[in-house]
DNA sequence: GCCTGTTCTTAAAGCGCTTCAAGAACTGCA
DNA sequence: TGCAGTTCTTGAAGCGCTTTAAGAACAGGC
């Protein structure tokens, strides 16, 4: 049965042909549009032999409900926000992993990019103003200032930053702790000289930053921070620094800046671990890798996923109130990029260093 | 000023505080909603000095446009959906690029994941159901039976591979011909006993493994096909399988199987490309680092993902109907993963081998 | 056959916004 | 002052769906 109304023309763009609707649908069944919705969503009510007819009339005319319509009316839209960067492996296996966790709640996510074009704050408010009814948020950079704005009232979870904000939950590894691990693993190689090749300005690099100064400090240490940042690109750009400097190892901010800087030094002639010893945190798959093999921080990427959608949903669902965090113990996963330090001063280095000069 | 309807009780759940509403910001302004709708909008009409007081009370009192009940209004969504795996990192690198593009001319763009969970149509179906108005598919491995379902008449741009479906753009690298470089580069290095581990099942993987047995049938080699997929993990099991053959190269499906494969045979001892010469297909971004170092093609990704939403937006704008079709030149990227045929019969192979056993 | 209770179904009122015809409030000019 | 012509503003009608109060239909019990 044709819909009842004659084809609208195609005056608006993106309007394409005319979609089915709710009313197509009931009258191509004799019944009414309420009913339909009834049914299609197997609401109790609907007489049975009704609800058959009206099921194979809506599958047989291919009926779509349109979403920003049942939205809008049911006031409810059951979806979870999260913010993300595309390319970020990390957050490619957390999303994975609370897509398919958000999916077993009976949730849609809706993810919403985070780019050096695109940045948080207006990620966020895309988010909020889809008005999806929790927000996780993997990338946060944010003062609480400005994340209480974007929020705008919205319950969120914050993924792997400490963070005080009403309504917003973390789940996180402990930075600190993390760091110290493997501070004391270069340590217990021999190492004296480690330097940091740090994550920028924002709060987690801050806050490693801070857990490698403490177990320095802690093992009798001069800390030695370089500036750096989260891509391969920034580790590649602070090689020539570290190798203005007579150090060992380095300790940086994540996998992405050591395999880059690896990358550089090693491109120069340094032999990893034999010259100087690396190490990342993250544990992204690569790291693994033959070819990278990089002792890391595995902090428990999937558990912090699921944990991250649980309580989103039960900020959704019970209308929990009160802020929950959760630490998950970090581990240190030992690879062939840290090794024991070097007897004598690396010819290698010296020469790396006269190449960058 | 105070909203000027009671808080609604906390009934549903996920609904927070109530938030503004146009009614709100007219109410507080003293001018009717449809006029704060056309000053926010930045439409003309209203008064110069009636914006500038709209304008100012809605910024004071945080007012920011339910996006649902817009899109419904308007009819326009200014969507375009993109299908995509989160964690891979060419799809990273397009989405990077699609969302600047997007940006630029005027869209948002609404992301939906296709993992192992959560599955392509479904994925399109969640683009259709929120009325995005164009479609760009990373990840299309359906056929065109289902692409036309799942789309239901909204025009789409499919990157990365062929397809025959009315009102679907094709932006693409020729494969064939890709394979092609790929099979002269090592057989100009003197290779003959080339092997290829392709990409599974899927369109692309056979496209590439034709591409690979016509260059080899080309140059009077025989093929050698052996059982892959499109993940590093793939990749990697694919080694024990290679080393039962007596081959001096492997062409891959991809970077990341590439990747895989390489890790796994170096873990064995096997040295690249000294023993065995490997290429990819992709130029991922890690794949020029130093541990890695992949020989390689590359798609022309970046123009791959700006022509495909300038089509995109053109379909949408323009209502171009005609189907079109793009295949850029693929480029090879010659790298230290590809080097000549070993003299003699690799011992390290024989070692592994027998390892792998 | 009338009334009460069930079981289904419908009509109507929104959700929060956009759009647009029609009206109000100004202009300027004769 | 009067009238056409502008410029602003408003009111009302949707967008396609959900939800609910009210009505229809049918059963059973006296």
């Amino acid at each position: 049965m044709a819909p009842s109304e004659p084809v609208r023309g195609g005056a608006v763009p993106g309007q394409g042909r005319r979609r089915l609707t709710l009313q197509d649908i009931a009258d191509a069944a004799g019944v009414s549009p309420g009913l339909v919705s009834m049914v299609l969503r197997g609401r109790p009510g609907p007489n049975a032999d009704t609800a058959a007819r009206v099921t194979e009339v809506a599958q047989r005319l291919g009926y779509r409900a349109n979403r920003t319509a049942s939205q809008l009316a049911s006031r409810r839209t059951r979806l979870l926000g999260v913010t993300m960067t595309p390319g970020n492996p990390y957050h490619g296996e957390l999303v994975e992993e609370i897509l398919q966790r958000t999916h077993e709640r009976g949730y849609e996510v809706l993810l919403s990019p985070v780019t050096r074009t695109h940045e948080e704050l207006s990620s966020i408010q895309t988010l909020v103003d889809s008005r999806c009814e929790v927000v996780v948020l993997l990338n946060s950079t944010l003062t609480t200032q400005q994340l209480t704005t974007a929020l705008d009232g919205v319950p969120a979870v914050c993924v792997g930053r400490p963070l005080d904000v009403p309504d917003v939950d973390v789940v996180r590894t402990d930075d600190i702790t993390a760091m110290g691990l493997l501070v004391d693993h270069l340590v217990g190689l021999g190492h004296t000289s480690i330097a940091h090749v740090d994550g920028g300005g924002d709060y987690l690099p801050e806050v490693r930053r801070l857990g490698y100064e403490e177990a320095m400090h802690r093992h009798g240490l001069t800390p030695l921070v370089l500036p750096g940042g989260e891509t391969e690109q920034h580790g590649a750009e602070a090689a020539a620094d570290l190798l203005r400097h007579d150090v060992t190892a380095a300790v940086t901010y994540n996998d992405l800046c050591a395999v880059g800087l690896m990358d550089r030094l090693q491109k120069l002639g340094v032999r990893i671990p034999d010259d100087l010893s690396v190490t990342g945190f993250d544990d992204d798959r690569l790291s693994g890798l033959h070819g990278i093999d990089l002792t890391t921080i595995d902090p428990s990427k999937l558990e912090q996923a699921r944990l991250a959608v649980d309580w989103a949903v039960q900020r959704i669902e019970e209308e929990r109130s009160e802020r929950a965090v959760h630490d998950f113990p970090p581990r240190l996963v030992v690879r062939g990029s840290s090794g024991p330090v070097p007897q004598r001063r690396s010819r290698r280095m010296a020469a790396a260093r006269a190449a960058e000069g």
